[in-house]
DNA sequence: TGTACATCAGTGAACGCGCGTTCACTGATGTAC
DNA sequence: TGTACATCAGTGAACGCGCGTTCACTGATGTAC
């Protein structure tokens, strides 16, 4: 048994990560395998030997976000899902709607970066993106549902201003327009997950 | 004076009808000039005498929407800017998100089909892209404004719902959330422009 | 402890293909006479 | 009215390039003895 048994594993965990960061950043069609596996150390020929194509690479990369880098920023948000407190929505605001997160082309939440070329994805792809709303909405679901009793629409609409809200001001140019929505957005969901 | 006065400026109009159209549908990557100039019944080479670039014609098909099919899209829906009513509001929500909307392909929105590709162009490319949204926002702000007196922070705030709503319902796969969220959003942005 | 070996992660050349853009040209058109 | 012409919108071959994927191979590794 050549290499040590979690040496591919921790090869294909590479790939993932230096895909989603260019991913980020370029999208989909930019991004060649090339170069992910540059950037991973590698060579381009070695890349079948941990997914299959191009597009599962991609949509292992949009769903790796939920317990990679989204478990990161959740942490450093103070946000635990397995101990929902009521103010976890705010924080989750706070941190989503945030100008730091609207500059963090390589680190942000692929539901902001990528839904054209997701929409655009196979089934598997278009799921992957699925889960990581679907992990959104049942953070905001379990945060509101003690003092709400629409939990489940305040959580969806909640999710549609934050995604919506970043993605404008992601796609206007650098403006005041940009920031203005950023923030009123911002200001929205507050008052709307406080209201609850 | 060959070819009589508008015949270029008419082929121009047909190149940027087939480029939107292919742009909403496959997005900026996928779609080549040689498809674009085939759809409107031309070869390759004729492009540059039109556009002196793929991302010239990308910012072009974005901007012509507002006067193209948007000017159409608002007609069908009753909506005239130039005699702006207080229910304006209402119908801008109920045909921006419409299931009928949702399936049109080729004929929705840009600032729906196509933000990532944008985010990713050229500053000329994403001021098309804000000429839309201030377009929108304009409208949300003219029909609210004589009940409102928090008309703009509203209407940017329709408009991050009818976006982003739009976006999530559009790149989830088709499945019952994404239904769930195209209703809730409608729902509530309809709840919002009627207590604005 | 030291050596020969089997494994398989990683290599890099090659495949067929289509891209955006350029450019010398062609030929349909309206005008001049 | 009819014909020769100048214009320029449109043509299509060619340019250099990089893509996703395949495949015969290489060589670092842990194991067997």
């Amino acid at each position: 048994m050549p290499y040590s048994p979690d040496h591919k594993q921790r090869t294909r965990a590479r790939i993932l990560e230096c895909a989603r960061i260019l991913f980020n950043r370029h999208g989909y069609e930019i991004v060649s395998i090339d170069m992910v596996m540059a950037e991973a150390g590698l060579t381009r020929g070695g890349f079948y030997n941990h997914f299959k194509s191009k597009e599962e690479l991609f949509a292992a990369a949009v769903g790796s976000f939920l317990m990679g880098r989204g478990a990161q920023w959740r942490a450093a948000a103070g946000i635990d899902p397995a101990n929902p407190a009521p103010e976890m929505a705010s924080q989750m605001i706070s941190g989503y709607l945030s100008p730091e997160h609207l500059g963090d082309l390589d680190g942000q939440c692929p539901m902001i970066a990528l839904p054209s070329d997701v929409a655009r994805g196979k089934p598997e792809v278009r799921t992957a993106y699925e889960e990581l709303l679907t992990a959104m909405v049942g953070l905001f679901e379990t945060s509101l549902q003690e003092r709400d009793n629409d939990a489940r629409s305040n959580a969806l609409i909640l999710s549609a201003l934050c995604v919506g809200g970043m993605v404008l001001a992601r796609t206007l140019p650098e403006s005041e327009l940009a920031e203005e929505i950023r923030n009123t957005v911002h200001d929205e969901a507050q008052r709307l997950a406080q209201m609850a």
